[in-house]
DNA sequence: CAGCCACATCCTGCATGCAACAATCCAGCC
DNA sequence: GGCTGGATTGTTGCATGCAGGATGTGGCTG
């Protein structure tokens, strides 16, 4: 929403391979730990091995790619366990963002504009149909962006996207594939009482309870992955699925 | 330590010229905003511009540069505020690192780790000598990155390593020249409780403790920051200190 | 039959040349 | 005199050629 890149598709050669690549990652174009030949991309991305590279690094830097010693990259694999953490780190950040925005006030303007995202939410809550879930998606990100906005911090800004990006550590990673399980429906009224919750208490300035509840709020994306994870069939659809670890003969490591 | 990069200093070539571009910046040769153009690097780096673009791509992922719009990077300036919060993120992230520890526990022989770590911090902090800060800032780092490792959460590693690599938000920024500051040398018996209460919050599974304390720990260099920023002629000494913005009658302006 | 060495192949790291874009400066015109 | 247009210069983006190194394979030998 603030980048405006989505707009130009190619204005850059680089960025027309990051967004190739990412897509292509994302949909599970490569099996994890498969290498990432550069002249065989260069074929199915269509730019040169230069700008090529560059992308490379930036996915790597995003977590998408791992570095090999000897050079190269290949496609990383997620853990379970490297799930669980994004989210919780998830929940830390954006726990020390509502903190700040507590600690730092809020001006009235801003304190509008949660207000009414978190009301147009509550109109979509109870809605079943795909199209909501859409608008629900995009309504969830701004109002995290609003927070994040409010705790005026660059450097938090920073950090936390460099969570984000990862598959399934997005605040809305799950919601939209709610529309089809029923099951996590009444999640979306929890996910409602936190924001409002988190108004008032950057409102009262009422630091630590902003940021106890923002980490539980990010915690309901846990809730969801237990939920995915045991209907594999609708997971399979979510971008990134493939590069999700079995959990088999996995050693299990209970919190 | 995990990495050995600083054995081989030039085994590519873009470790070489990150190496010295880094060394550079943070040595001031370079002002802040000055454009730093490829060709004029060519020379003074001794490498050529392909490795030296992706050294410069690096450098903006750790901050120290910034990237313009129509292409190019200019050296990037430090606020006051930013350096503040970058101490407190540090705190945040290291505090995340202490309830990791405690909530998942620690081995016999991590806890043993630290308590040494510790105990040889304890007889350099009355010394005044300079080999004795030196070491302390040695042990220092091996004390907070015996916590991260324990924590075990590769994220937060990442996350950490993306905030302590910014000039005056690493763990013994502000330490080493405390040799000169007589009146910031009781920090360090400060220092010493902290971590000694981190040891047993950990191995009484104290996580709500070890985190907030790991937290107050991290503020102790917002303390020295206030020492520095009012013995100017001592903090010239440091390295980045060219790039901190005078806190003057400056325009702010937000983007 | 197993281990080791040498060779061939593939891939990445690097350098350089070319082209496009942006900024700047100067000149001409209103 | 100010503004606008164009030209020139400087800088980055991109492509490709080349060389070094890692890897895998085959054959030879113990």
């Amino acid at each position: 929403m603030g980048k405006s890149d989505v707009a130009q598709p190619s204005r850059t050669q680089i960025t027309r391979a990051l967004l190739t690549l990412r897509e292509m990652i994302l949909s599970g174009a490569f099996a994890p730990g498969e290498r990432m030949v550069e002249l065989a991309l260069v074929e199915r991305v269509g730019v040169s091995r230069t700008p090529l590279r560059l992308a490379l690094a930036e996915l790597e830097h995003e977590g998408l790619l791992r570095g090999l010693d000897g050079g190269g990259y290949v496609v990383r694999e997620f853990s379970h366990a490297d799930i669980k953490d994004a989210i919780e780190l998830r929940g830390v950040l954006e726990g020390t963002a509502a903190r700040y925005a507590a600690e730092r006030g809020a001006a009235a303007r801003d304190l509008r504009g949660l207000r009414s995202t978190n009301a147009a939410i509550r109109e979509l809550v109870h809605r079943a149909d795909y199209e909501s879930f859409e608008r629900y998606v995009d309504l969830n990100e701004c109002f995290h962006t609003r927070i994040l906005k409010i705790a005026r911090s660059p450097l938090l800004e920073r950090a936390l996207e460099g969570i984000v990006s990862l598959p399934f550590a997005g605040a809305s990673a799950f919601v939209l594939a709610e529309a089809e399980l029923p099951e996590s429906r009444e999640i979306l009224v929890v996910a409602h009482r936190h924001h409002a919750g988190l108004i008032e208490a950057i409102e009262r300035r009422q630091a630590g309870r902003a940021e106890s509840l923002a980490r539980e709020h990010a915690r309901i994306a846990l809730t969801n992955l237990e939920i995915f994870l045991s209907h594999k069939e609708v997971l399979a659809r979510l971008p990134g699925a493939s590069l999700i670890a079995p959990q088999a003969a996995r050693q299990p490591e209970p919190a």
